[in-house]
DNA sequence: GTGTTTGCAAACGTTTTGCACAGGT
DNA sequence: ACCTGTGCAAAACGTTTGCAAACAC
């Protein structure tokens, strides 16, 4: 019917990224899932993280730039995003707000659904930028 | 005050990135400045890139997972990710949508605003994946 | 002149891939 | 038994960095 199967090394990364409520990298998932598969490779970490993303079990944040997270939780949280540096904080959803309205497709596209992701500073860049460069990141957004 | 400076590659790399619609990645950024500039260097258009996103002129997309690509036109128009392969489409911003509210910053926090992106599938990653699998990705966004 | 920016090339870290073997069904 | 999934190691890829020379101010 499908073709994949259920292996042990799946079954144990997803478990893993599921108990833990924070968007870890591969290489970290790979550490703590290493500490009941001493044997698991970073490779199939990452082939098997690539298919349950796109199965939908799971959800791969895109690293700015660089490293790409998982999240084990697709529905609960919001994520804010640091503009300067690329960090991620959870920011707990609040009652009021609901998923905006979804857009028609483009020809041939299909829209499952819309992710909102908020963008600021985190506590340190905004320290490093100092209240000027502040002042006009907040001008430039509000245009 | 604040010690950058105005130079050609900078302000060529602006100025190629504002003329098209598109949401280039450095590379192509780069091939597209390299005919006006022909021995600019990749590490310039990175090295710019970066700075321009870090003062507010132009937006870095996360790309989902490898490659970032860059918007020169902040703010005129919404994307469709395909969940699959990970390819952006600009999605035409209709007239009722408005930004979702902000929640309240974590301690420390600033935010700015919120961007949405809408996820998908392009129209090759339906056809590859075939009418169950579509069906199954439906099912698990509804929930 | 001073300090930023560039070009170049090498380094870096993340992710992907080829292959022989192990393992699920 | 078949064919998917794994471990391992090497390669590929996007991005960053060190340095001396070039440039903006």
């Amino acid at each position: 019917m499908d073709g994949t199967r259920n292996s042990n090394q799946r079954q144990t990364i997803l478990e893993e990224l599921r108990g833990m409520r924070s968007h870890p990298t591969a290489c970290e998932l790979y550490e703590v899932v290493r500490r009941r598969m001493p044997r698991i490779s970073l490779g199939t970490v990452y082939r098997n993280l690539d298919l349950l993303a796109r199965q939908g079990h799971i959800r791969r944040l895109a690293g700015d730039g660089a490293q790409a997270r998982f999240d084990g939780h697709p529905d609960d949280h919001a994520h804010l995003r640091c503009v300067s540096c690329g960090c991620v904080a959870d920011v707990a959803r609040s009652a009021g707000d609901r998923p905006p309205a979804l857009p028609r497709a483009p020809a041939g596209h299909l829209i499952l659904g819309a992710r909102v992701e908020f963008l600021g500073l985190c506590p340190l860049c905004r320290a490093e930028l100092g209240p000027e460069r502040v002042a006009d990141l907040r001008r430039a957004w509000r245009a």
